[in-house]
This record gives C-alpha cells, sequence and structure tokens, in this order.
DNA sequence: TTGAAAGCGCTAACAG
DNA sequence: CTGTTAGCGCTTTCAA
C-alpha cells in the first residue's frame, strides 16, 4: 500500500504537500494536480491510523448498544448515523448484547482507537464509562444511563409511560392488570414497572405476584406470559414493557386463542412489522430515530468543545 | 492518558517490557507484576491506533450490511459477531444504506484503517471492492456478490427459492401470479424474480405486466403491491422477494381486506416478528445466522493465510 | 530475560 | 506556497 512517500516522490514535492493536498489546504493548481494524478497511479489511501495516531483524535463515532436485534435501537441507530454522517463523521455499530463484559470492551476499543466520542445505551445501571470520563471522551447515554455518572444523556418519561399504558387497560375494564418488564438492573425496566405500579396502586392494591422480570426479547417474553396465564388467578389483562416481548406475549396469546381484548394488552414501545391494522391494544409509541438524533447533537457539541453542565433531555413519548 | 512509556518509569522498567506484559511474553513475574501494578495507577489503555500503525493491521473486521433495519441482516450481524468474537476479533457494522457512495466510503475505511478484513452484503452488482483485492484485504461476499470480482461467497439459491415459491402458489390453485422483487441492479432481485418466471412459464405464459421492482423496504411492499392490485386484471396471488416487503404487501392486503388466502402470497425470506401462528401464507425461509456464520469463517481462513482459490458456498434455503 | 533504538504513515510547526 | 523535521505510542529486531 503506497504511502504519502511514494506519492509525493512520483509527484516531485514533499510529503507535507501531498497532505496538504487531501486536507484541503492551499497548494498551488499545478502541484496539486500533480499530487492527485500520482495518487491515482499508486491506488493511494491515506492511512487513517497513521493520521489517527498523529492527530490524537478520529472521524468515528461509537453507538454501543445492548441488542442489535431490536428494531427499536436498529431506528435509533438510523438516527444517529444521519446526523453523524452529515458532520462528516462515520458511526460504527458495537453490539453489547446485554452482557457487560462485552460492553467494557468495546469501550475499551473505543478509548483505545482515539474514537471522536461514544454514545451508549448502556447494558445495565452499572456500566462502566469512568475510562472514557477519565480520559476525557465525550460519551452521552441514551435511553438507559448508567448510575453514578454526570453524562449528559437522552431518555424518555419511562415511568409516565407505564403509567400510562396500564392506566388505558384499567379504563378498558381490565381489573388484574400483570406487568411484564426487563431485568432488574436495567433503568427502563424498573422505571416503566414503577408506572405500573403507580396506576394500579391508584386502582386498589398492587399484587407483585403480577410482576414478571424477563430479558426484553421475543423469548422473554414468552416466558413471562406463560408464567402470568398459568397463575391459579391469572391476570385478565397486560402491560408488557418493551417492543420484543410484546412480540412474544402476544405470540403466546395467540397460541392460547386468547389474542387481545379477550387479554387486555397495553406494550411499551411500537410493535415492529405489524402487519394488521391497529388491534386491540394499547401502544405507546417510542420516538426511537429522535433519540439516536437527539444523542448525537448532543455528542457532536461536546466533540466541538461545548463544556456546558449535563444536560439531560427527555423526550415526549410520540413518534419522532 | 498514560504511554507504555510512562508505565515504564513507574514500574522502572524500559517500554518494551512493558509492551511484553501486555502482549503475554515472557517477562519476570516481580517485573509483570510491577508493570501491572502501574498500569492500573495510570489507568493504561494500550493505544490501538499506533499498535495497528506499527503491527499494520487490527483486529477488527467490518460487516457492511445495505439495511439495518432489516432482521435479515441484524441476523447475519450476529452469526458474523459470534464467530469473530470467538476468534479474538471485534466486529464493527456498518450500514450501506443500499448507497453505492456510502458503501465506498465505508469500504475506504476499512482499507484505511488497516482492518483485518471485510464482510460484504453488497449495495448492487457493480460494489468496487478492488481497493481491498489491490491492497490485499480479504473480503467474502455475503447475500450478494459484487460482479466482476473473484471472491469468496456466501449465498443462497435464489433462483430455486423463487421457483419453488412461485410454484407452491400455482399448486395452490392460483393462476395470475405477480412479483414483487427488489432493485434490477441487487442479484438477488433478480435472481428471485428469475425463479418467477421459470415456474409461471412451466405453467403457461409469462406477463411481465406482473413484475414490479421495489426497493426491498417497507415502503417498496406497499406501492408495488397497490399497483398491483390496482391493474384492471389484478394477480391473485404474489410472489414477494424478501421479507420487508412482505410486511409492506401484507400491510396492504390488510388494509383492503384481503388477506392471504383471499390472495396467494408466498414470501422469499422469513417475516420478521409474526406475531400469529402460520397463515395461509407460503414462507421461503431463509438462514440468516448461518450465512453470517460461514462468511465469518471463510473471512477467518484467509485472514490466517488461506490462499486456495475462491470459493463459493451456497447454503441450502432452511433455517440454521 | 531485558533494554536501546528504529520506524510504522501521517500532520504541524517552523523556516524559507 | 512549500520543504524539513520532529514526533504521535507502539512493537520488534538486535545486543547484552
Amino acid at each position: 500500500m503506497a504511502t504519502i512517500y511514494e506519492v509525493a516522490s512520483m509527484a516531485g514535492v514533499s510529503p507535507a504537500t501531498v497532505s496538504r493536498v487531501f486536507n484541503g489546504q492551499n497548494v498551488s493548481a499545478d502541484k496539486a494536480r500533480r499530487v492527485r494524478k500520482a495518487a491515482k497511479a499508486l491506488s493511494f489511501t491515506p492511512s487513517r491510523v497513521a493520521r489517527t495516531l498523529r492527530m490524537r483524535s478520529s472521524q468515528v463515532i461509537a453507538l454501543v448498544i445492548p441488542d442489535i436485534e431490536n428494531p427499536f435501537f436498529t431506528s435509533m441507530a438510523r438516527g444517529v448515523e444521519d446526523v453523524a454522517q452529515a458532520a462528516g463523521y462515520s458511526v460504527v455499530l458495537c453490539n453489547s448484547d446485554e452482557d457487560h463484559g462485552k460492553e467494557a470492551r468495546y469501550l475499551d476499543i473505543a478509548v483505545g482507537a482515539d474514537m471522536a466520542g461514544v454514545i451508549l445505551a448502556a447494558a445495565g445501571d452499572n456500566s462502566d464509562v469512568s475510562g472514557l470520563i477519565a480520559r476525557n471522551r465525550p460519551v452521552v447515554a441514551v435511553d438507559r444511563s448508567p448510575h453514578g455518572f454526570d453524562i449528559d444523556a437522552v431518555t424518555v418519561d419511562n415511568r409516565a409511560g407505564g403509567r400510562e399504558a396500564t392506566r388505558a387497560l384499567l379504563d378498558q375494564g381490565f381489573t388484574r392488570i400483570g406487568c411484564v418488564t426487563g431485568p432488574g438492573d436495567v433503568e427502563t425496566a424498573t422505571e416503566r414497572a414503577d408506572g405500573w405500579r403507580d396506576a394500579v396502586r391508584a386502582a386498589g392494591a398492587v399484587d407483585e405476584r403480577y410482576l414478571r422480570f424477563a430479558d426484553f426479547r421475543v423469548d422473554g417474553g414468552h416466558k413471562a406470559m406463560r408464567e402470568l396465564l398459568d397463575m391459579p388467578e391469572p391476570p385478565d389483562a397486560v402491560f408488557v414493557a418493551n417492543n420484543l416481548m410484546g412480540v412474544g406475549a402476544l405470540q403466546v396469546l395467540s397460541q392460547r386463542g386468547a389474542m387481545p381484548p379477550a387479554v387486555g394488552m397495553a406494550v411499551f414501545g411500537d410493535l415492529p412489522f405489524a402487519v394488521m391494522a391497529p388491534m386491540a391494544i394499547t401502544v405507546i409509541p417510542l420516538p426511537a430515530r429522535h433519540l439516536g438524533v437527539t444523542a448525537a447533537k448532543l455528542l457532536l457539541d461536546r466533540i466541538n468543545g461545548d463544556d456546558q453542565p449535563p444536560r439531560t433531555v427527555v423526550l415526549r413519548n410520540h413518534a419522532s
């Protein structure tokens, strides 16, 4: 692979001039032309590695998400991408797979690779971004934030959403509302469950046996829904705290011939790729793309030197 | 950010020794301990950039896909990831968005960043991997291959699948079978349409007006399906060449109250997140994850120096 | 086993 | 406008 030196000697200029041509600095038209010709002849591609080493920062930002197979996160990724691309940054997607170990490795890579910044949808409350902070790399949390760090964050009002969803079920006349939420160490899971509690308590007593912690995936929805339905006195409706578990719950209901409204259902987050016109399901829409867009803008601000105190942006729960 | 030099001086050893400790080479137990202690104290993270520059290759592979919001590709990504991680490589996902410009930029980045290799699901037939080849970087094509390059490839038998799907519709008694396929410059789109032609021709004459090229996305499915249904003599069944357009087509059918089997439907690729038990739809399953796994293995072979002539692996069309 | 020193390819002073 | 030069932080001979 050709280097800047070979291009320089072929074009009869100095390496610095080649560098200048490729970075849009002032170079006489004639030399610029010669450089470009030589570069093409040698099929020269500048080494980003050397450039990054020298500059101590690259033009890429990392987006670390817990589940690449969840359309909520890929939609968020699109939002991030669109903003980043427009600003001349590339985005690399890293899938932590809800695993703290993998997440930590990716964050390490982000530091070691001198990435410009990181947008993190944390695998859990105790994700550790101290390495990034210590090295002064901008981080913004999105959807979920790691606890104990004072950083920019973009979220939605999970508790209010959970409350609203559950209340809708109560308004429809259901009386025993179950709740299927995510892992106990994930902020969005506990907050949405808190919303459920709020609404149920306002209507009577909370029965904690109707609360299930699952894994925010389709299978988690299956398992939790089955458990709920197999109780001696099963709930007559259920609030499911994310899109994928909503799919899982519906699959179980479908198998058992008890599709909504036979059993009431409310879901936090849009059901992915739904085919039918709106069924008898309450959906709290989630501005996935908008979360990504907002987080990316915040991050770019920081990259560009903004040093206000950390901000938390709470987006309204409707489609962007 | 601490460097290897600072660690060295704090530990009272040479930089070379620090390097050795972090690369698992022979160092006396005592020095190793001192180095580790110093590294922790300084919260040292090795610079991957410097390392890559020196080694002329990094431990990351790029996976370039045309649509990150398509569960087929994210499932494939999981397959790639699992194999790569196990071999000590990280995977970065790049979304070309079916755009040759973006794709080219990502391929450039892969070269410039000295990535170990690239797995590419090409944006179109004329994607250009000559840069990678010229620089001797391993590439493997997956799902779709760019034309004119003799490289490893992992695919499925698209034509046979299209034929099989269409034949199923004919067997169900439908007589006017439409086809909704992807962009004309995408291999999987044209091959699947060829399969449709094969089957229809075997049963009579092919009416090309029943063939629609769309964009492999939900909206493409909408548009094409509407056009087909609005024809003077609309098809009584349709073969849809990918999962997302299948969703779009079904949404239109649902709106018009003509869900299968009122209108026959066969889809190439599993419908994502389907809630109901199998409807009256023929599905040609696609081994998404397995494609990723296979491609990753091939790539790792090449990275490890395998220089057999390029291989093409055709996977059977069933779930992995 | 260990250290000294060279160099990966690039950019940014600094001179001219 | 252009060239010279000194590193960015790491790995790796080569000697000791």
